[in-house]
DNA sequence: TATTGTTATACTCTATAACTATA
DNA sequence: TATAGTTATAGAGTATAACAATA
């Protein structure tokens, strides 16, 4: 009979396999003057987090510190994040959405969305519903 | 108050960032020797739907063919997968796992399949299953 | 003429290593 | 000495365009 670390196996490499497949889908999805997944992502995130460190940024996306850095300093570039001196400790820097950053950051990712959001009105209530409680999840997994 | 639509927005937005992550920490989990995550996802269809032609399983992995034939080229030159002529049809190419390829795929992505599977070990029995059950969900995502 | 695959080239994303500035 | 960020460089992953062979 199947023990459970075949089990645990078998969903591993399932979900490898579809969030391989959703993230090439959504790269590959772009309007012009769009923002790539990277650069939204992080936006995202300023969001909700209000003014945070390009480490702990990195961090929150499982990235290195220097790869980070490379996508704000292009946000930053378009005027769409701005930094801005950390108050107690003069090594870190701050980075915030702008009220441009604000205002397009979901019409510059429109086109990745809007196919996310066509895919997921084509499901069944309940699945939706099985897909929203699966997320958090997700997020988890990257945890440790 | 919120409409469906603010709904599917949210959702999406959540779950594009949890994709995302998992992506990128799959992608830096790696051991020496170790396989890619294309490379990995080429080999697990090959697995599943045997002898494959290189459009078939870029459409599949949501890549354009000559993207796929890059990662089959990578593998081919390893001795992991080996062409053979499409019976009817002089320009089809099709690629299968050699008995090398089927022995090594699951250790030589070790690294990325156990820090998932550490991650799922890690969820209550009810949070696994609600992850397992939402997998094909986003297969289909992917569909149309 | 349409389709499959190949070759050449370039861009995006992320990593590593070396450096500067501050703690 | 340790930490935050920057700069330079490299590699993986994928795309586009031009081509050859077969249908």
């Amino acid at each position: 009979m199947a023990t459970p670390d075949s089990t645990l196996h078998a969903l591993a490499v399932d979900l490898t396999l579809a969030v391989g497949q959703l993230v090439r889908r959504l790269r590959a999805e772009t309007d012009p003057g769009g923002l790539t997944l990277s650069q939204l992502s992080a936006m995202a995130r300023l969001e909700r987090h209000g003014p945070t460190t390009t480490a702990d940024l990195a961090r929150a996306e499982s990235m290195k510190p220097q790869s980070m850095g490379a996508v704000l300093a292009s946000l930053e570039q378009e005027g769409l994040v701005q930094r801005q001196s950390h108050p107690t400790d003069g090594r870190q820097i701050l980075f915030a959405l702008t009220p441009l950053g604000a205002s397009v950051r979901s019409r510059r990712g429109r086109a990745k969305h809007q196919c996310v959001e066509a895919a997921l009105s084509r499901l069944g209530p309940e699945e939706r519903q099985a897909l929203a409680s699966a997320i958090p999840l997700i997020s988890r997994l990257d945890g440790s």
